[in-house]
DNA sequence: GTGCCATCGCTTACGGCGTAAACGCTGAGC
DNA sequence: GCTCAGCGTTTACGCCGTAAGCGATGGCAC
């Protein structure tokens, strides 16, 4: 072997990165379920054990993972008045999430806060301080927005990658059961259209504007 | 051994009920994590395998777990006016969801719905159709209102039992750093009182005033 | 050159998981 | 007494996360 030249089937070292970055790739191609240390490992040509160089445990490369696809979500954009700022913002993020729908149920449930998810944080209550939210108020804000984006994404993956394959499910259970038995679901069900993106826009548009109007009702002082 | 009186030793039969009950009770002390069929089996006494003949997977088990909760969420009251049922609807499932948080999870993110949940989203929908949404916007508002229950309750058990042990942890990480990082958070998490069934309810409150203004903005024609 | 040591991926091993398949017991009906 | 269905058990397979230690490689001091 020559020797500088580096051999074409010199494979590239592992590094934290790239171990993220492949995990990333194989949970969007497979769902959450899919990782696995071990597959993880098959995909970068690696044994299993290898990775624990680059991360501590499963629940740290979760966590990477996680914060990883975060930073995907595009920065605020400060030239925006507050109420639109915040808007694209979360509108920006959950169509990250939409590309990264697994990463919505541990982003959820998991303790952990990555440095993207806290700029993340940080730009929402900047939005929300500018337009006079108390803190307290900002901060109660925030919980229901971070529900929203997180919580309506979930719902989405929910619905959609069921193991019945795909669609509104409800139609399937209760188009099969007595009408008379959730008579509710069944009128609205018919007419109502299905489109997810609208919903996620109605839902925080209703938001900013309860927000809005409990700024007015007591604005901050300091 | 007398022919008739059982003796006390004698264990009470497996059964599908049963099996889901002991399940729920060990997932609320241990939570989700701590259910695995070998230990559901240990706490009735009996093998894993045996469970098999009562539920059909681990992932049949968690659904009927969760309906099992679902369906401890109280009736709504008819003779509540439309928006105070809704509000009594939500907060009191919120309220059963805190005794059994590993729950919020699997509701959310698992596409089965069980006749406990089914009843649940007719009695939303009903309250909602009562105050003169429109198909659509009762559809629509039924995600936002989901996605808040379970999506908060969620929340607010990844602040609560994180690894990191109790409290607001986004706290600790705040303040180890440098505040001028997360200027927003910095000045937030000071004054912000955490008070979570206020924030449920704040939040709740804004949904539901959105949801008003929704409907005389374009009221149910039929 | 020689010896050393840090880096890094591999091997082996353990206990636990979900569950398929086949096995025994037990009690009721005849 | 025989049969048979109901039901809990045993055994086994392939997966999982990860603790512990091994071996190769390559840069560095001398």
């Amino acid at each position: 072997m020559p020797t500088s030249g580096s051999a074409p089937t010199t494979r590239e070292p592992l590094s934290r990165p790239r171990v993220i970055a492949a995990a990333v790739a194989l949970a969007d191609r497979e769902g959450l379920e899919g990782i696995s240390m071990r597959r993880v490992g098959r995909e970068l040509g690696v044994e299993a054990m290898s990775l624990y160089r680059y991360v501590s445990s499963k629940d740290d490369l979760i966590d990477a993972m996680v914060d990883q696809v975060i930073g995907e979500f595009p920065a605020p954009d400060e030239a925006l008045d507050w109420n639109e700022r915040l808007r694209t913002l979360v509108l920006g993020a959950y169509l990250v999430l939409l590309d990264h729908g697994w990463a919505a149920s541990p982003a959820t449930s998991r303790p952990s806060a990555g440095p993207a998810r806290l700029s993340y944080v940080d730009a929402i209550l900047g939005a929300l301080l500018d337009g006079g939210c108390s803190h307290q108020l900002a901060h109660d804000a925030l919980h229901g927005i971070d529900s929203h984006v997180f919580g309506f994404t979930l719902q989405e993956f929910r619905l959609e990658s069921g193991v019945s394959g795909r669609g509104y499910e409800l139609d399937a259970i209760v188009a099969g059961g007595d009408p008379e038995v959730y008579p509710n679901i069944a009128r609205v069900i018919g007419d109502a259209h299905h489109d997810r993106d609208q919903e996620f826009v109605f839902v925080l548009d209703v938001l900013i504007s309860g927000i809005e109007r409990a700024i007015a009702g007591s604005p901050r002082t300091i």
